[in-house]
DNA sequence: CTGTTAGCGCGTTCAC
DNA sequence: GTGAACGCGCTAACAG
């Protein structure tokens, strides 16, 4: 197996073999035009012949810029069984994008960076020049005395007035609202929710739902709430206590699809037919939700057009420039489960 | 909002608050035994008093080692619909434990090395020690030709006789021959198979599913083996194909869970029982499978396994350890859709 | 045990 | 237009 070692060629080496000082030939890979057009073209051409390229690392400690941007990510696994929720791996997929585009690096990191148990901040040990973080963490005291440290940090998540942080997320408010008004407005009066209200986007969600209900003069029953957990299991034992308990109902908001699927299983485990006994619908417009049967009616966060936005603040706090929270309008996505 | 800057700190302002030159600092920050215990003490508490983290960058430029790992995984989007196969995110989780383990970064790109059209080679250019890549690329010429300049690079993938870099995944032939006796066992013979055979490792799972026939000495029907892509809405339209054709079919193994899954909603939109009409097996036992109705058989790939071998392997190529290849052994989950 | 010196690979003044 | 010198922040070799 032949070795090729192109990564040991510096830019001394090829100022060498160019016959010019390393300055021209830095000058001439960054393509300035102080350099003369011939000699520029014949530098970078011996370059790409000598599959030559710059260390960015040296190049980094000299700009003191990474052009590497840290997501946090909190892709946990539960004992045997992760808790996968495809949302991540979309929104995952949005952000690489939009960093590439940006022409930079993404660095993935599970732990939230003040967690200096293992490795330190990205931020301040100069591995990047910006965070993403995904979620408002459980601690939420801890996310705020770090947004408050740190200017060049953006996360997605819940909308609250006492935030002070820039926060880039869907109307979780309005996406409860318009899942509940559309299961009222096909005559569903009894409906569940099932979610985890400890979490901020989830209250929203919940506050949302409960909205509706009031517009619609219809009573709300403390009840038929369901604090679950958005792990798949958890969710299916969720809807099955639902079941258990022969609480009367006629739909289920559920505050994710995951939390949806499971509990469509729990409900034709029982023999209750989906749409024609219960009406359900999900949340996050999955890609599994379309192709689910019945197919899921649900709310689209349109996670594209998050990732997005969080890389276009990001990148405007790291220039010095002011940002505002953004809130993107969710959508309905009305398909089968609900029966209209 | 109070703005903290201890990213300006440096090395040589430890070093003369302490009163200490930086070699001293750099000594006694890495833990070495050079230096004195209580000088040690002083600084390491001066500097965290400090707020001070040693940058990453210079450190890696002097050492000659980044720290972090490139991770390439094709999480691409199709038309407005992500393919966003829940395996990814489960191998995301699993590289990123192993990595952060061993003190690592992960780099996550979506574009294989090779592309050479945006950002550069990470290894080349210094950002990256190493390099997973997940899934053979459609362009197998390229891979193996940068398998074969590169030392430093592992791949997720199938296993062929002729190619000769490190590749760890689990056995693909057994999955399918297990999943494929499974429903003979069960008495099925007709028996469908929904993967695109143009990636290597459907290619195997199909050959074991072949082998399985043989062996039962049950003649394969061609017209049952369906090039359906990883991709949910065209593995619908595959299964719906399928039932238009009216062919007589009693069990589907689909090359995926995902795909498993829509050919059921197919099935069921017409009206057929899963696994009263056919039995299904999938592959890949992603999270939704088990709370899926009904709750899929499918073979395990056993994930986290298999990422720890990633790396493990990718750490001995880069301590110059020579590595083979490794082959992990899939699992028959059986649950509900084969109706045993 | 500690300080001094040197240089990792690059971009950028400042001369010429 | 081009080159020489300097330093980004750090660690390692060499003295003492």
């Amino acid at each position: 197996m032949r070795e090729n070692k192109p990564e040991e060629l510096t830019m001394a080496d090829i100022a060498r073999m160019a016959g010019v000082s390393e300055s021209t030939v830095s000058r001439a890979l960054a393509g300035s035009d102080l350099v003369a057009e011939k000699t520029r073209k014949r530098i970078t051409e011996l370059a790409s012949a000598a599959e030559y390229t710059v260390n960015e690392g040296a190049r980094s400690l000299r700009l003191k810029k990474t052009k590497t941007i840290e997501v946090v990510i909190p892709i946990e696994q539960h004992h045997r069984h992760h808790i996968s929720d495809p949302f991540f791996l979309d929104m995952l997929g949005a952000l690489a994008d939009a960093i590439a585009d940006r022409d930079h690096d993404m660095l993935l990191s599970k732990i939230p960076p003040w967690a200096t148990d293992k490795r330190s901040n990205a931020l301040v040990s100069g591995r990047a020049d910006g965070v993403i973080i995904i979620g408002q963490s459980p601690r939420r005291d801890q996310l705020r005395e770090f947004t408050h440290a740190h200017r060049r940090v953006v996360v997605w998540g819940a909308h609250f007035d006492d935030e002070d942080y820039t926060i880039v997320g869907s109307d979780n408010h309005e996406g409860g609202r318009l899942a509940a008004a559309h299961l009222l407005s096909l005559g569903r009066k009894r409906i569940a929710f099932l979610g985890d209200v400890s979490q901020p986007e989830i209250k929203l969600r919940h506050a949302g739902y409960l909205d509706a209900l009031q517009q619609a003069g219809v009573a709300a029953d403390e009840g038929l709430t369901f604090k679950a957990p958005f792990d798949s299991q958890e969710a299916f034992a969720a809807a099955k206590i639902l079941l258990d308990k022969k609480l009367e109902f006629d739909a289920i908001f559920a505050a994710s699809d995951v939390i949806a699927m499971s509990a469509i299983s729990a409900l034709s485990n029982a023999g209750m037919k989906v749409p024609q006994d219960v009406s359900v619908v999900g949340y996050d417009d999955i890609v599994g939700a379309a192709w689910y049967s019945p197919a899921l009616t649900t709310v689209s966060q349109s996670i594209q057009e998050g990732g997005e936005a969080l890389v276009r603040s990001l990148f405007a706090r790291i220039n010095g420039e002011a940002t505002a929270s953004v809130v993107l309008p969710p959508k309905l996505i009305i398909r089968q489960s609900c029966g209209a």
